[in-house]
DNA sequence: TCTGGGGTCCTAGGACCC
DNA sequence: TCTGGGGTCCTAGGACCC
């Protein structure tokens, strides 16, 4: 067998977030079964798994399981601020942190082992820290790779630590059911089922090019190497996000154009504003809605300039919208979202400037122009990107 | 009658460029 | 003038994750 290096990484990933939250701040909420919601389960704690009340299912299936269930709203500045302490212990545990989402992360310790003991030993210090500074469980896996890693977190649940060393990888990994891989969801799993395969060994014994196949290519790389326990993604500090948007589920009675665009602008006020709080500009903007036949579609429209400008993205969210008019007539609207996408740093490292083709002077001019405002030096080089896609936006709005 | 709200990545076709 | 390969960007939809 190849040599292997040694199990360092870590994830790390806080269980039943939101409703250990709740029992950690209402005593009267320890040991009964929780869920959180607004409708359906956000959030079940593990006396409420035990009845099978799990996520995302709606409240009156989770009573029917769970008579004694205890249901309460959700509180989201308190769970963001949870993970904002949680996530201080990580990045006080080892500078090398891949945040996932709220409530979980990879931390690689692989260079640590002098100053602050084997990764089981970090771990455990970490487990007590949240446990004592935060007050809430999380368990560990730890493992040579990300998914390992993953999957025995997940494994190590509730309120546990578990080491897959090396040597045991193919012994744990090849008997679980292959909905387990990481990216493996309920429609490559029936595609799987259908022909006999059911666990990752499965799996393992398949060619790329049969899974590729059965699943197309990415996803039947994807499977060929998790199954054969190949994954050389390692923990990344410094991703950023790509993309930033808000919903509304609006309910199911109809609707005049009026409250639609009520809600359009309020999520369009509240993305905009985290987007200047983020200090990131956008240019993709995509209208999301959803029908009373949950079937959903998009329509995205990219402006040649980037923006964080309310009025700027309120308007091409309600041109998008106008354009959806006959299928909301016909389907009702039961969500309406918004994202930008395409981000950018404000101040961008770089601007996009309208241009027309062929008109040299123009550019000129946009180059004297820069030059004055950043100073002659700032501005290295010009690049010409794709073609017009849209209306010209002021720069540097608000 | 209340199926939430926040994301990522991939695919596929068309427009356009060299 | 026609043909063609190789590439990027945009749009819409789909699968998946927590």
């Amino acid at each position: 067998m190849a040599e292997r290096g040694a199990a360092t990484i870590l994830h790390a990933d806080l269980d039943s977030f939101y409703a250990s939250v709740e029992q950690r701040d209402d005593p009267s909420l320890r040991g009964r079964p929780v869920s959180v919601g607004g409708g359906i389960v956000l959030a079940a704690s593990y006396e409420a798994k035990a009845y099978g009340v799990s996520t995302p299912m709606n409240l009156r299936t989770a009573r029917r399981l769970c008579p004694g269930l205890v249901d309460v709203p959700a509180r989201f500045e308190a769970y963001t601020e949870a993970s904002r302490a949680v996530f201080e212990i990580f990045r006080d545990t080892t500078p090398l942190v891949e945040g996932i989402s709220v409530d979980e992360a990879f931390l690689d310790v692989g260079g640590l082992r002098r100053i602050a003991g084997t990764p089981s030993e970090i771990a455990v210090r970490l487990r007590r820290r949240v446990r004592d500074e935060v007050g809430l469980p999380i368990s560990v896996g730890i493992a040579r790779t990300k998914h390992l890693a993953k999957v025995a977190s997940a494994a190590a649940k509730p309120d546990g630590l578990l080491v897959v060393e090396p040597e045991d990888e193919e012994r744990f990994l090849h008997p679980l059911p292959v909905d387990r891989l990481w990216g493996i969801g309920p429609v490559t799993t029936e595609k799987l089922r259908r022909r006999g395969i059911h666990t990752v060994g499965d799996a393992a014994r398949l060619g790329e090019d049969v899974l590729v196949a059965m699943l197309g290519l990415a996803s039947g790389r994807q499977v060929h190497a998790l199954a054969g326990n190949r994954d050389p993604r390692r923990v990344d500090g410094g991703r950023r996000r790509g993309s930033i948007g808000s919903q509304s589920a609006i309910g199911w009675r109809p609707k005049t154009d009026r409250d639609i665009d009520r809600t359009l602008v309020a999520i369009v006020d509240r993305v905009t504003r985290r987007l200047r709080r983020a200090h990131r500009l956008g240019r993709t903007i995509t209208l999301r809605l959803r029908f009373e036949d949950f079937d959903r579609i998009t329509r995205s429209h990219t402006l040649a300039a980037p923006t964080a400008h309310t009025e700027t993205v309120l308007d091409v969210a309600r041109t998008l919208l106008r354009s959806t008019r006959p299928d909301i007539a016909e389907r009702g609207c039961t969500l309406v979202g918004l994202s930008v996408g395409s981000l950018c740093d404000d101040p961008p490292s770089q601007l996009v400037l309208p241009f027309t083709r062929h008109d040299t002077d123009a550019l000129d001019d946009a180059l004297d122009d820069l030059r004055e405002r950043f100073g002659t030096g700032a501005v290295t080089r010009a690049v010409l990107l794709g073609r017009d896609s849209g209306p010209a936006v002021p720069m540097l709005p608000d």
